[in-house]
DNA sequence: TAGGCCATCTGGTCCT
DNA sequence: AGGACCAGATGGCCTA
C-alpha cells in the first residue's frame, strides 16, 4: 500500500534516534543489552516467567551429579531450553537494534528535509539505492565533461534502472513516498542542505530534479 | 476502523 | 553446542 507521507510517526523509535550517529554498533549493543525488557505479550509459553515458576509442579529430587552425557531431567531440560531461548531472544533483539542503528546512520547521510517524516525502512533503502545511482551518474557525466569527451548519454537500457535492475522501468523510480510527495517533491536539490545538485544524467527524467526522484 | 509500520518472540536452518 | 540469520506470527501504535 501507499503510506501517506505526512505520517508523523517517529514515535516509539526514541531509543534509535537518541544516538547521534548510531554507527557505533558496540555502544548500541551495550545500551540495548541493558534495556528494560520490552512490554511484549507473553504467548502460551512461559518465557517471561523466568525466575518465576512457570509451572509450579516442577520439583523433583533432581538426579544430581552429571555424568558426561547423562540424560537430564525434564525440569533441567526445560530450564535449559528456556535459558537458551531467552538468550537467543536477547541476541535477536540486539541484532535487530544494530540493524536499525545502521538504518539510522544511513538515514543520516541521505538528503532529507527536517520537516520530512522519518523515512521508513523500505523507503530508506530505496532512497539510498537510487540516490547512489544518481550520484554515480553525476560522476560519470562530470568525468566526461571534464575530459572533453563525447557526452555519454548512456541509454537507460545500458545503465539499468536505479531501482530494481529492470531496465527502462522508470516508474520504479517512484516509491510510495515520492508518489505521495513526502519529501517535498517540488523542492529542488539545491534547497537541500548539504547536497549538491547533480548534473542531470541523461537518463534522469527531464525537468527539475527533486528529492523524490531518488525514491 | 482499516491499514501501514514496527518491535519482539519464536522455531528452523546453516555455519563455526 | 551455540551463534547468526531468517521468516512467520503477534500485538501495539499511529494516521487517514
Amino acid at each position: 500500500m501507499v503510506p501517506h507521507p505526512s505520517r508523523a510517526r517517529a514515535v516509539q523509535v526514541t531509543h534509535e534516534t537518541e544516538q547521534p550517529f548510531p554507527g557505533a554498533s558496540d555502544v548500541e549493543v551495550t545500551r540495548v543489552a541493558s534495556a528494560p525488557p520490552s512490554p511484549t505479550r507473553v504467548r502460551g509459553n512461559c518465557a517471561e516467567a523466568e525466575g518465576g515458576n512457570c509451572r509450579g509442579a516442577a520439583r523433583k529430587p533432581r538426579a544430581r551429579r552429571g555424568g558426561r552425557s547423562r540424560p537430564k531431567s525434564e525440569l533441567a531440560l526445560s530450564k535449559q531450553r528456556r535459558s537458551r531461548r531467552k538468550k537467543a531472544n536477547d541476541r535477536e533483539r540486539n541484532r535487530m537494534h544494530n540493524l536499525n542503528s545502521a538504518l539510522d546512520a544511513l538515514r543520516g547521510v541521505l538528503p532529507t528535509f527536517p520537516d520530512d517524516a522519518k523515512l521508513t525502512k523500505i523507503e530508506t533503502l530505496r532512497f539510498a539505492h537510487n540516490y547512489i545511482w544518481a550520484l554515480t551518474q553525476t560522476l560519470r557525466i562530470a568525468d566526461h565533461s571534464l575530459y572533453g569527451l563525447e557526452p555519454p548519454a548512456p541509454s537507460c537500457e545500458e545503465l539499468g534502472s536505479p531501482d530494481d535492475g529492470s531496465p527502462g522501468d522508470w516508474s520504479s523510480l517512484y516509491s510510495p513516498v515520492s508518489q505521495a510527495g513526502s519529501l517535498s517533491p517540488a523542492a529542488s536539490l539545491e534547497e537541500c542542505p548539504g547536497l549538491q545538485a547533480p548534473a542531470s544524467p541523461a537518463c534522469l527524467r527531464p525537468g527539475a530534479l527533486a528529492l523524490s526522484d531518488f525514491l
